[in-house]
RNA sequence: GGUCCCAUCGUCUAGAGGCCUAGGACGCUGGCCUCUCACGCCGGAAACCGGAGUUCGAAUCUCCGUGGGACCA
């Protein structure tokens, strides 16, 4: 058996120089009038679901336009008429069938990797205006999927924005569809039963291994014939010996290899499960998904994937690897690099606009542009523009970009998503008007969330307290006076707007000779605890002039 | 070890053979603003992995190294 390589795909039909309105339709299929454009996409993908076999087929030889209907034909000769000039796509318009698919496995929390794998996905198929995006919970390692696992995937992905369509997808509730296909490539001759016993397998590869060769299967059972009834067995596929499977990666270009250096690998294990290279092309294939975006790490696996596509004959996807994200020492991002799952982020206080927005420009990029609403990466994410080298994650980035969203955000929203974070702390969350003041003072100060909770802190209760440092510096001897007579001056102040606060302030200063900055300072530690906070004015209309009373008295009774 | 992928400031990146004295952003840093801290504004340092080749001309194309990563075990 001779293995060409698959340059062909459905979606990439149009670049063949076949026209764009022209589907690949197996001869006598009977097409009813479609009642409107959505109902015909429906059709098409049904149809294209259907008949993926012949259809693959017809890809795999160019030129054989006798087993290809145009629009045009369909209308005349398949009995089918449009509905009207809605109905069809106008010529030379590409019927679009584009979906995506994110497939974690969960076995883990969703970590930032496998958030951007879903986000790039979802964002090719969002910028498609009809594009699918599918959502797969590949769930076959039952030893170490949870389902809280799963729910912490949903959560992450719902929180970051992204959505995706029709029901969600279990691997496990789809084992009889494996091992149909798994014993369809038996049945076939394309597959063989194997009888090898791991343990002579293993060492096999040992002796490989020390004898410098390479530790693959060296195919003994691939010319059996069920002479080993009783024996338990795995499916293995038939790599072809020669030839080369290649693809052209949506992102890297050409990539091909030799089939000598795959070996048969196994499609079905003996306790009647299923492998992973073989679960994915049957999934993505029944799925009709149409363009596999997912990490480089299965650079490898997708010439074993192609060639199983080929003997099953479904139409091949496109593929687009994206880079890997790494730690800082370069490796890929583990557990050990800190903070890696989704639902930290959230916790530590991060917007989700954020998130997405770091996300893609993490290996992607339009121009100089850093910003971008969801709407705009909607509009603009394309796969060309991502990059092929791993990218390190770079936290100072996302902080900044996180306290760029925190100021241009609504000020209400903000409030609402800070609340919480208040609630967390030990404190009550005050009333609206004061919540959206302490959030307008802060949010061009904190960096997150947590950050902006922590600095707002000392709104929340009058006994607060004082740095050390700062009550070294500031409330002393020295200046017991100011703050004294401050408060005089304070009680007597008919409105705390920031005029009349300036006006006693500044008095203040002129006649003790003394710096604004040196009457300020004691006060903001008589007010807050600290040496840095939001402006006096604004901390004292926050307050109220009770609370503020209260604090200098306090602070002034604290200094011996 | 085999196969595959990758390589521009510390980090994310722009760059499609002359627009490059290599641009932007984060971070770092000097200053301005200022009641502190931030924000904001203005400035600065900082990179084409190395070597051959193609070309009148290479960050850009080719090859060889080197380095990093992934997959298979």
């Amino acid at each position: 058996m001779k293995t060409q390589v698959l340059w062909c795909s459905l979606a990439e039909l149009p670049r063949k120089g076949w026209s764009k309105s022209v589907v690949p339709i197996p001869m006598g299929i009977e097409i009813h009038r479609p009642r409107s454009r959505p109902h015909f996409y429906r059709k098409m993908h049904l149809i294209i679901r259907c008949f993926s076999s012949i259809i693959s087929q017809i890809c795999r030889k160019p030129g054989l336009p006798r087993h290809l209907c145009s629009l045009s034909t369909l209308k005349t000769d398949q009995g089918c008429t449009p509905a009207g000039k809605e109905a069809f796509p106008a010529p030379g318009e590409a019927i679009s069938m584009l979906t995506t698919r994110f497939a974690p496995s969960p076995t883990g929390h969703l970590h930032i990797g496998g958030a951007r794998t879903a986000l790039f996905n979802w964002l090719y198929a969002r910028h498609q205006k009809d594009g699918k995006f599918i959502l797969r919970i590949e769930d076959t390692d039952r030893e170490r999927s949870k389902d809280e696992y799963t729910q912490g995937i949903l959560d992450g992905l719902k929180w970051l924005g992204i959505d995706w369509d029709g029901p969600l997808y279990y691997q496990t509730q789809r084992m009889d569809l494996y091992r149909e296909y798994a014993y369809r490539l038996l049945d076939q001759g394309l597959a063989y039963k194997c009888y090898c016993p791991p343990e002579l397998l293993e060492e096999k590869r040992k002796k490989a291994l020390q004898e410098g060769r390479k530790p693959s299967y060296d195919r003994t059972c691939r010319g059996c014939k069920d002479e080993y009834p009783d024996r338990p067995y795995v499916l293995r596929f038939k790599t072809p010996l020669s030839g080369s499977v290649g693809f052209r990666d949506l992102i890297r270009g050409d990539i091909v290899f030799r089939c000598e250096e795959l070996d048969d690998l196994i499609i079905y294990r003996s306790d009647n499960t299923p492998t992973y290279n073989f679960t994915v092309v049957i999934d993505d294939a029944t799925m009709g998904i149409t363009h596999v975006i997912r990490g480089e790490d299965h650079i490898n696996n997708t010439p074993r994937q192609l060639l199983i596509y080929e003997a099953l004959g479904f139409p091949i996807p496109e593929f687009g690897h994206v880079p890997l994200i790494h730690g800082k020492d370069r490796s890929r991002l583990s557990k050990r690099h800190g903070a890696t799952s989704l639902i930290e982020y959230r916790n530590e206080g991060f917007m989700p606009e954020a998130l997405m927005n770091y996300l893609a420009r993490l290996g992607w990029a339009h121009g100089d542009q850093e910003v971008f609403s969801k709407e705009e990466l909607i509009e603009k994410f394309d796969l060309p523009n991502v990059g092929k080298s791993a990218a390190i994650f770079d936290i100072d980035k996302l902080l900044w970009l996180n306290s760029v969203y925190l100021k241009s955000l609504p000020l209400e929203e903000v409030a609402r998503r800070f609340a919480p974070f208040i609630e967390q702390l030990g404190y009550a969350v005050p009333c609206d008007d004061t919540l959206h003041a302490i959030v307008l003072n802060l949010r061009g100060r904190a960096k997150t969330l947590v950050e902006m909770a922590q600095m707002a802190e000392f709104f929340f209760k009058d006994d607060i307290d004082y740095e050390p440092k700062a009550r070294e510096k500031f409330l002393t001897p020295a200046t017991k006076p100011i703050l004294e007579e401050f408060l005089v001056r304070f009680e007597e102040l008919e409105s705390l707007s920031e005029d009349e606060q300036r006006r006693i302030i500044e008095a203040l200063a002129s006649e003790q000779g003394k710096k604004l900055v040196e009457v300020a300072q004691p006060i903001r530690v008589a007010l807050t605890g600290r040496q840095a906070s939001p402006g006096i004015f604004e901390v004292v209309g926050i307050l109220g002039k009770h609370a503020v009373e209260k604090r200098m008295r306090r602070a002034i009774s604290s200094i011996p």
